[in-house]
DNA sequence: GACTTTCTACGACGGTCGTAGTAGATTGCG
DNA sequence: CGCAATCTACTACGACCGTCGTAGAAAGTC
């Protein structure tokens, strides 16, 4: 049951997070990055990681230059998206409501950001049916 | 660096929140709590679950009946919220908000949920005045 | 062309996790 | 008491993941 397709662990998680930021990148790049955030890999660990993340589809590569390019196949959004349903699923069984509530309690949030909340919240307000689409 | 002292996967969580619903469970309880729920495991494995979130101190286990009574060391909260954090941190830096804007654009609410966010964004907005957060 | 640097392919190792089997201890029953 | 059921301890195995090392190919340098 569940397809439960292995997500990204850790480190992978980070080299994403590292071509998104930068866009395309080569294996060195992606090191160099890394160590400039203080990660201290190994020139094939990085290696490594964007092949597991190729695997996954999670990257794709090209070679027209010397070295390899890689490039992020997903967005951010669309990956802290499912990580997160994955959580609400399992912590809140799916229901995204509690979830927030809980971390509206306990977090510490900017102005503007119960500004944008405040706007949101009429928003869904008023739009209170929207149909629901599971875009695959 | 960094402790990482592994946190819980699926199968233990699932039967931390067995613990949590039911309460005190034997090895039977849990493993019975499971299969109501579709899961089917051996009694040896939830054993060792069991055992291995002891370990972790996730719970602990007393003995005065003939078998090993187990119990959750840790809120249901104390944990969820740990495992939000973790999140949060890494997929936005420790900056709750965006995460919980995402959520709210993302997700369904039931119209009572609406309502009390709205009584929560109320009330930091009114406590928001000695504000003097910088985001990072 | 020989040497150095860089990149790629592949294998490996140890730890976590999900899963479970086996053996021995404990308890209950007739 | 003797046996069956139950429980506990220990071991194991495969997959995933973070981490690298080594060997060989490709490219640049003098």
């Amino acid at each position: 049951m569940a397809d439960k397709q292995y997500e990204l662990g850790d480190a992978e998680l980070e080299v994403l997070k590292v071509l998104w930021e930068r866009g395309a990148s080569t294996v060195r790049d992606v090191l160099q990055a890394l160590h400039d955030q203080g990660r201290n890999q190994a020139y094939t660990t990085v290696q490594t990681l964007l092949t597991r993340l190729e695997a996954k589809s999670f990257v794709r590569s090209d070679k027209s230059e010397f070295a390899f390019v890689y490039r992020a196949r997903l967005t951010r959004d669309r990956v802290t998206r499912s990580r997160l349903k994955t959580l609400v699923a399992q912590l809140y069984d799916g229901a995204a409501g509690p979830l927030v509530l809980q971390l509206v309690r306990m977090e510490q949030f900017t102005t503007d950001e119960i500004d944008e909340l405040h706007q949101l919240i009429d928003r869904l307000d008023s739009e209170a049916d929207t149909k629901n689409q599971e875009p695959r």
